[in-house]
DNA sequence: CAGTGAGCGAGCTTCCGCTTGACTT
């Protein structure tokens, strides 16, 4: 038995720390947090003081239980949970869930994965701050008090299983107010003119591209200014250059890299932590949980070389970056590769991708800087006062951008030619090959992606890099944002264009509005919204975090108690929740759309219990209302009366199939067939409204030859059937499943076999969480 | 997941931050 156990938080570091301690340490992980606040009552102790209530998470019985066995054995037990707020609260957790020995206890940390770091650590360890463990204790009370008073008030007022938090419900109202500020925007239209002059020396004919840097506001002033320009001279009033640099971005921490793989490699945010967590796992990369920007020595040393090998002496720049996010905590490196001379991953293609865009990173941040050369020329227009200006650019030293060059999300529509400018001197006349005077319009702020809302959220200091890809899901999930699917349509512009003393008017058009996989509010998301910032802005408040941050740092200090501020904050809270819950009205966002014209009655689209939702007629009536669900794409917002009217012309009729009629429906899952009881998705290309009977049969019987594949052997008295599903072959009995283990072959179970991997199921379940809920 | 929306009522939903497999149809 090993006389040390080391306990941190993750098992991949396990493994390494394990290498370098040697066999007097057993080094375990407790996989994160191993208690947290119970369930049932909230899981404080409000009129106690808000005293908490842990309980040990069911998915974790099993690691204390062994971390409890290896404790009690050794000699020394070392909590080397991480140095931030929450890796405190984990040892503490520790302590008390493993009753630890506080004699023979002791804390440590380090910030970087090296023997070096961790000896230096093991020789210096201390007890665990209290203080720190008080504020995350905070944290963690208020965020449970907030959600869990917050949410059901939501589900009372407005739909059940709906949810709201101090970080969820600020990300959406981000979402909904970027909505607000499109649907206001009323874009405005100007002219642009550029110009490509040209100029022939030496033999050769060069060209120049140059641009007005003021816009015309009207048709007429632009098309008067080409009109002016028709027998205009050209002339290069003056040449500038300047010296210019760029810099590198500094490394990547958890938001940086979702945002560049998001940009780079179309990755969502969850697919990037998903990848990363595998190049983590198999030691190719540093944690990828960080906020922290920062390099380690050691990975310093080795960007240096490996930028010297590669490039020589004069490319390498050794650099630190100061980590700007709000409330970082950098317990961690910034995110890198561990062997920075490894210049490939191995594994799956996308492992090899987000590792190369890993790699690039991390050695451009410790490159020099590159240098360059602006050149602004400007020209004058004999007879008009305006100048044309034409940019050049020469990179004298690459730098840095031999290797990687950080991308933008938007694409700026200002965007000048930048180039190389042909030798040209003061004073020369250039000819005009063509200028073109084209209408351009102002544009909305633009939709937040996965990825630039991340980037907000960390500006902003809410959220963690371990919450960022959950926050992102779980208000999908909500269905409080979804994203777009619009491709944009089509707008004309106009064009005219001066050639050969001739000026052509040719209209173009463009693709605009385009939000195919931005975050787009629902009906729900804004009306919850709304709710949330009528009755509780301060919470909806974007500096509600980081006000709260400051008072947890108080905590951290010693110089607040934990209880205090958490009383403070919940008086009026709690007494807010009250009186909104006995004052305020249902929320249904209900519309009036008007009169239906064949019954006279009227028709509204209002907020129901499954979703947004049309009405005829009023619940006095004699004639009961009737209601149709709205389908994905509408909103109670936008729906127009004839597109309200559309959906009650289901169910739909199509005939009979088979002796069985055959009808067409809008459900919760979108349109369906119908026949003999059965339901067969239509599929995307298939219009609800138009679909004939010969497309729904043959709907049906795909499906039928789908479900063929579904079932491999049936026992019938005992209920029991094998059955292919998503994630390969199962057993289906009484309506619980069980894997088929992978050394047998499905098609020769016999009864005798699918009963024993019933009840050997059935044994290990208990470790695992069973309270899974459909 | 299941293809509804009257009304009644039981029983359920929910937070943020740490961390991985287990989970599923």
């Amino acid at each position: 038995m090993a006389k040390n156990l080391v306990i941190v938080e993750s098992p991949a570091k396990a493994k390494t720390i394990e290498k370098f301690l040697g066999k007097d340490y057993l080094v375990k992980s407790s996989y994160g947090h191993v208690r947290d606040l119970a369930k049932k009552n909230q899981g404080i102790e409000i009129e106690n003081d808000f005293k908490p209530v842990y309980e040990i998470d069911s998915d974790k019985k099993k690691v204390v239980t062994e971390l409890k066995k290896l404790a009690k054995n050794a000699e020394t037990i070392w909590l080397a949970s991480d140095e931030d707020r929450e890796g405190e609260a984990i040892s503490w957790h520790l302590v008390k869930a493993l009753n630890l020995d506080q004699n023979k206890t002791k804390r440590i940390v380090f910030h970087e994965i090296t023997k070096q770091a961790i000896t230096e650590a093991i020789k210096n360890p201390r007890g665990i701050d209290e203080n720190l463990v008080n504020a995350q204790q905070a944290r963690r009370i208020l965020d449970r008090l907030v959600g869990f008073e917050l949410s059901p008030l939501l589900w009372r007022k407005i739909k059940p299983s709906l949810s709201a938090g101090r970080v969820q419900s600020v990300a959406v109202r981000l979402i909904v107010e970027r909505e607000q500020e499109i649907k206001k925007f009323k874009p405005e239209s100007s002219y642009k003119v550029t110009a490509i002059f040209h100029l022939s020396k030496d033999g050769k004919n060069h060209q120049i591209k140059a641009e007005l840097p003021k816009r015309f506001k009207t048709e007429q002033a632009a098309y008067n200014f080409l009109e002016k320009s028709k027998e205009a001279e050209f002339t290069i009033a003056s040449i500038e250059k300047k010296p210019g640099k760029k810099s590198p971005a500094p490394p990547f921490t958890t938001s940086t890299l979702q945002q560049e793989a998001s940009r780079k490699l179309s990755f969502p945010v969850s697919k990037t932590m998903v990848v990363a967590q595998q190049l983590y796992e198999s030691g190719q990369i540093t944690y990828m949980r960080t906020d922290s920007t920062n390099l380690s020595n050691m990975a310093l040393s080795q960007a240096k070389k490996e930028i010297i090998k590669d490039f020589g002496e004069k490319y390498s720049k050794t650099r630190q970056f100061a980590t700007k996010a709000k409330g970082a905590q950098e317990a961690h490196e910034a995110i890198r590769p561990t062997f920075l001379n490894h210049r490939e991953a191995s594994g799956s293609q996308d492992q090899k991708r987000l590792y190369e865009l890993i790699w690039k990173r991390t050695i451009a941040s410790q490159m020099a800087d590159a240098q360059l050369e602006r050149t602004t020329v400007k020209i004058d227009v004999s007879r008009a006062k305006e100048q044309f200006i034409a940019k050049g650019e020469i990179v004298k030293f690459d730098g840095f951008l031999k290797v990687y060059l950080e991308s933008r999300e938007e694409d700026d529509d200002g965007e000048e030619e930048k180039g190389l400018l042909p030798p040209i001197k003061e004073g020369e006349k250039l000819g005009l090959e063509e200028m073109n005077a084209i209408q351009r319009f102002t544009s909305p702020p633009p939709r937040y992606s996965e990825a630039s809302l991340v980037k907000k959220l960390e500006d902003l200091g809410i959220g963690r890099p371990s919450t960022y890809a959950p926050t992102i899901s779980t208000i999908q999930k909500r269905q409080y944002v979804t994203k777009g699917v619009s491709e944009g349509t089509q707008r004309t512009y106009q064009v005219y264009t001066l050639k050969g003393n001739e000026i052509q008017k040719d209209p173009s058009s463009e693709k605009t509005g385009a939000d195919k996989g931005k975050l787009i509010p629902t009906d729900i998301g804004t009306l919850v919204t709304q709710f949330l910032l009528e009755y509780f802005d301060n919470i909806m408040d974007y500096n509600f975090t980081a006000k709260v941050e400051k008072e947890f740092d108080e905590i951290a200090n010693g110089l607040k108690k934990w209880n205090e501020m958490i009383r403070e904050f919940y008086g009026p809270f709690h007494e807010k929740v009250e009186t909104t819950l006995q004052n305020s009205e249902r929320v249904k966002g209900e519309r009036h759309l008007g009169i239906d014209p064949k019954s006279g009655r009227n028709i509204y689209v209002k907020l129901g219990r499954y979703g947004p939702m049309a009405q005829i007629g009023d619940r006095e009536e004699e004639e009961k209302p009737k209601f149709a669900g709205l389908r994905k794409n509408q909103s109670i917002e936008s729906i127009t009366l004839e597109e309200a009217l559309e959906l009650f012309k289901f169910p739909r009729e199509l005939g009979e199939f088979e002796e069985s009629p055959v009808t067409v429906s809008i459900g919760r899952f979108g349109p369906y067939v119908r026949h003999n009881n059965k339901f067969v998705s239509l599929k995307k290309e298939d219009d609800p409204a138009t679909i004939t009977k010969e497309r729904a049969i043959e709907l049906i019987k795909e499906k039928r030859e789908k479900d063929k594949n579904k079932y491999i052997k049936t026992f019938e008295e005992e209920g029991i059937q094998v059955l292919n599903g998503r994630w390969g072959p199962y057993i289906s009995h009484k309506k619980k499943n069980y894997k088929v283990p992978k050394d047998k072959e499905p098609k020769d179970l016999t009864l005798e076999d699918c009963k024993k991997i019933i009840s050997e199921a059935g044994t290990k379940k208990k470790n695992s969480r069973t309270k899974k809920k459909k």
